[in-house]
DNA sequence: TCTGGGGTCCTTTATCGG
DNA sequence: TCTGCCGATAAAGGACCC
């Protein structure tokens, strides 16, 4: 197998940059409201020097540099920009899988045989991709998709790498742990806790070690990550199997009725989506975040689907007002999501 | 005054019928 | 009648990713 991990640079801020190319040379933060509770979902280079970075609170941005420039992400023009990069991209390598609108992995089997040659296919995609779109990319090659993906960030933007088979532990050995995909705080915090801080520690552990810092199967997918072995092939495109909104608020409420007009408003949404793709829900959840950042849920399924708003926020108002029961609060957060979906007209009967 | 919004997948726990 | 146990399914939570 020779895959390929493609990552566009920056790529709400480089969207931004080129609708209005006098951001090009700004600090540039594509994300929520400096003055609210919004985090930053992109910022360009400029913006990384003053060391902000998707995740961080907006406020936290405007601290570190108060002359940036803050804009609201505007999807759907990322929409059709992500589109135009990957109808370019298939035209050199058909066989791709999109995990992101930003990212995914190309199948370099089926047009090179060697990585000498998957190189240059390669420098053909970032070529292509650059003169049909002006937006640059970042790109690994490897054996397996785990070791593509770490490549890929390996030397951004614009950068190419390659790591040719047999090559695969001694290039992710000195990686911090958290660059493998799959390791998140939690993770993190075990794995540093034990002394494992690279890559290469964590593929040098020991069963038994292993078994005490990362238990279950979580644990032994990382292990075998860590030493370059990932069996996962390109998957074709999966259909959606939940819808959601949620909205955190500017500040936490608590009058029920308030509560109960946002769900409403959330299950119109929903409602709406569900009928423009023809489909329905057999479950409706409701989603609370209280002031401490703690989460509940709650949900219910029925033994039909449903697409009318009515009795989605119906649902959705008695499942928020359960859960108020069980941990009465403030709440900066409430959410609705449907799941369980099913196709109208083709009711298959499995 | 920290900490978004959209998802997926996995694990644990509760519940129910036999 | 009481008590396991098994398997299925729903519900809830948690971790992670972009």
């Amino acid at each position: 197998m020779i895959v390929a991990h493609l990552d566009l640079d920056a790529f709400f801020a480089a969207v931004e940059e080129l609708e209005d190319p006098d951001l090009r040379t700004k600090p540039l933060v594509v994300g929520g409201d400096p003055h609210g509770r919004g985090v930053v979902a992109t910022a360009n280079y400029e913006a990384r020097k003053f060391g902000i970075h998707s995740a961080m609170s907006c406020a936290e941005a405007l601290r570190r540099c108060p002359h940036s420039v803050f804009i609201r992400p505007r999807h759907s023009l990322y929409r059709e920009y992500s589109q135009h990069v990957w109808e370019t991209v298939r035209g050199v390598v058909p066989t791709v899988e999109r995990t992101g609108l930003d990212e995914g992995y190309l199948d370099l089997g089926d047009v090179a045989e060697h990585f000498l040659a998957a190189r240059e296919v390669a420098e053909a995609v970032k070529t292509v991709v650059q003169a049909a779109t002006s937006l640059t990319c970042s790109i690994g090659v490897a054996s397996s998709k785990v070791v593509a993906k770490i490549a890929s960030d390996h030397r951004k933007p614009g950068g190419l790498t390659v790591v040719p088979s047999g090559h695969e532990a001694a290039f992710l050995a000195p990686f911090d742990v958290r660059r493998l995909p799959g390791v998140g705080p939690k993770a993190e915090e075990r794995l540093l806790a034990a002394g494992v801080d690279t890559i290469g520690a964590l593929a040098a552990l020991g069963d038994g070690e292993l078994r005490a810092v990362l238990p279950g199967s979580v644990g032994r997918m990382l292990h075998e990550r860590a030493r370059g072995i990932d069996p996962r092939g390109l998957e074709q495109q999966a259909q959606r199997i939940s819808l959601s909104v949620e909205n955190t608020f500017e500040r936490d409420l608590t009058d029920r009725g308030q509560l109960h007009a946002e769900l409403r408003r959330m299950a119109e949404r929903l409602s709406g989506a569900l009928r423009d793709s023809g489909r329905t829900a057999r479950t409706v959840s409701t989603k609370l975040r209280y002031s401490d950042f703690s989460i509940r849920t709650r949900s219910t399924s029925l033994r039909v689907g449903i697409d009318d708003a009515e009795q989605i926020g119906e649902l959705a108002c008695a499942l928020l007002d359960r859960a108020l029961v069980d941990r009465p609060g403030a709440l900066r957060l409430v959410g609705v999501g449907v799941s369980g979906l099913a196709s109208h007209r083709q009711l298959a009967l499995v």
